[in-house]
RNA sequence: GGGCCCGUGGGGUAGCUUGGUAUCCUUCUAGGUUCGGGAUCUAGAGACUCCAGUUCAAAUCUGGGCGGGCCCA
């Protein structure tokens, strides 16, 4: 109901009742990561670090600041950036000679450094990323993890000695995020954005759009094909085997924090968040259901189911505080923890536990010797279902339209000519922005929804965040 | 860029029109009795965004700053 409702109010609410974040610093857009919300987000940072190991990146990590001079070597690049630009502009009491930037996205601090460290073709491919904030002065409304002007984000960059080495790197960057996609439970479309929307400097981009629970459409991330726009600008190049010297081409893949917002948004209900167990801090939160006379005896097998289910790597802790029961199911619920253990003297008595799942709040009784089987299967089992759960949702919401007046919340599919001024025309007559067309591409049957020649394929409109 | 609204304990609020003792819920602390869906008792803690003005007296009226929200371009 609420969720539905308001869904602003909504998810506020539930962050702050999650301590998933404190938004209450006095800088708009700056907000705290509270131990509870780290832990998920460095979780998820693991999953990321993970996969690049995985692929041969090697992990960097650059400077904050980055000098004007190499700030403006990429003009299209600049333009898409400088109006959200922090700029350190003084030392103490005197002014800098050379201004110093907030890195909003680190291609400008990278690659003067690449240009040292590429001479020579088996330099190639140079891939490698970091996890570090960035910054961007947002001027329009706020809201955590969604829009926020410091940004925990990820960034790989990788510098190849051809076109079609890079090309190899942006699927490789799709897999990637594939993987990532399922591991946090939020799945997308991979968008070829159109040349008026693509990343300052790019020659093309795909974006990682997901569809949030208002309709709207949220960019959680983007891979970028650069070719050799930023290596002419900052003079990255190699020497080849017949000693020429060559520009090198470049990739990007970008994510953020905005992720967790998508978790949150997607998944969350009125109870509170839920979380993906993969990336749930505590997986199952054991709560013993004390009775007069017996409470040493069933605090100590709660804590022994603590032990088992630790012993076999499942996240698990035991809410030993002295507050009601019934207090501690909501506070885990709001929390998002995907599964409840009770145990309590029935429980005891009949060497049992009983397991309360989050996210269908489903509840059964199973034997304590079949108990971290069962939480395991569980566990695998709730990421299913919520990566379904979104799964269809996500196709839910995309529709095909034959006139643009019949453009609703969500996304809308229309056939599409492939002219610039036509997709215009799609934003205008909608208040929408166009996605994009596939990046893998689809046949479109019929005509352009704006011109009426025939449609070369789909574009994808939707409201965004 | 233009217009509108709002700042009261940690969170949510009443009070503001008509100036005078700041309400309730939640939260927090200590202790007791409890514990199968937000327990309860006792004792305690905690707020008027800031600056200036009007006034005997300002949360309340006026002006400005800062912070937040909304609408339009």
């Amino acid at each position: 109901m609420r969720k539905r409702d308001e869904f602003s109010e909504w998810y506020d609410e539930v962050i702050q009742n999650a301590e998933i974040c404190d938004k209450r610093y006095p800088i708009k857009g700056m907000n705290v990561w509270t131990p509870y919300g780290w832990k998920i987000m460095t979780r998820m940072d693991g999953f990321i670090r993970a996969e690049l190991d995985r692929t041969d990146h090697g992990e960097v990590h650059f400077p904050v600041l980055v000098p004007e001079g190499e700030f403006a070597k990429e003009a299209q690049h600049i333009k898409g950036f400088e109006e959200g630009v922090y700029w350190i502009t003084h030392a103490g009491l005197n002014p800098l000679d050379v201004r110093l930037l907030l890195r909003p996205t680190s291609e400008t601090a990278m690659y003067p450094m690449f240009n040292l460290w590429i001479r020579s073709h088996a330099d190639l491919p140079l891939k490698t990323y970091q996890i570090v904030e960035v910054y961007r002065y947002e001027t329009k409304q706020t809201r955590t993890f969604i829009r926020v002007r410091e940004i925990h984000f990820f960034e790989s960059h990788t510098c190849h000695a051809t076109y079609e080495e890079a090309e190899d790197q942006i699927k490789e960057n799709l897999e990637i995020m594939d993987s990532l996609a399922r591991t946090f439970c939020v799945p997308y479309l991979k968008m070829k954005r159109p040349d008026w929307d693509k990343f300052a400097g790019a020659d093309y981009t795909v974006a990682v759009d997901s569809l949030m629970p208002t309709g709207r459409a949220i960019q959680n991330g983007g891979i970028h094909q650069y070719k050799d726009n930023f290596s002419r600008a900052y003079d990255i190049k190699y020497e080849d085997e017949s000693g020429e010297h060559k520009y090198v081409h470049q990739t990007t893949f970008g994510l953020s924090e905005r992720l967790l917002g998508g978790v949150i948004a997607i998944h969350g209900d009125d109870r509170g968040v839920i979380l993906p167990p993969k990336i749930a801090p505590i997986q199952a939160i054991i709560v013993p259901i004390p009775e007069k006379g017996s409470q040493e005896e069933i605090l100590a097998g709660a804590r022994d189911l603590n032990m088992q289910l630790l012993g076999c790597g499942v996240r698990t802790d035991v809410d030993d505080r002295d507050i009601r029961p019934g207090a501690k199911f909501y506070e885990w619920e709001r929390k998002g923890v995907p599964l409840r253990i009770e145990f309590g003297s029935n429980e005891m008595k009949d060497g049992t536990v009983t397991l309360v799942q989050r996210h269908s709040m489903e509840k059964e009784t199973v034997s304590q010797g079949d108990l971290t089987v069962t939480v395991k299967k569980l566990l695998e089992s709730i990421q299913n279902e919520l990566w379904e759960r979104a799964s269809d949702e996500l196709a839910k919401g995309i529709r095909t339209i034959e006139d643009l007046k019949d453009a609703k919340a969500g996304i809308n599919r229309v056939g599409w000519c492939g002219e610039e001024s036509c997709g215009h025309e799609i934003e205008d007559v909608t208040d929408m922005s166009v996605l994009g067309t596939l990046y893998d591409g689809e046949e479109f049957e019929g005509d352009c929804v704006v011109c009426g020649k025939p449609a070369k394929t789909a574009a994808y409109a939707a409201r965004t965040y």
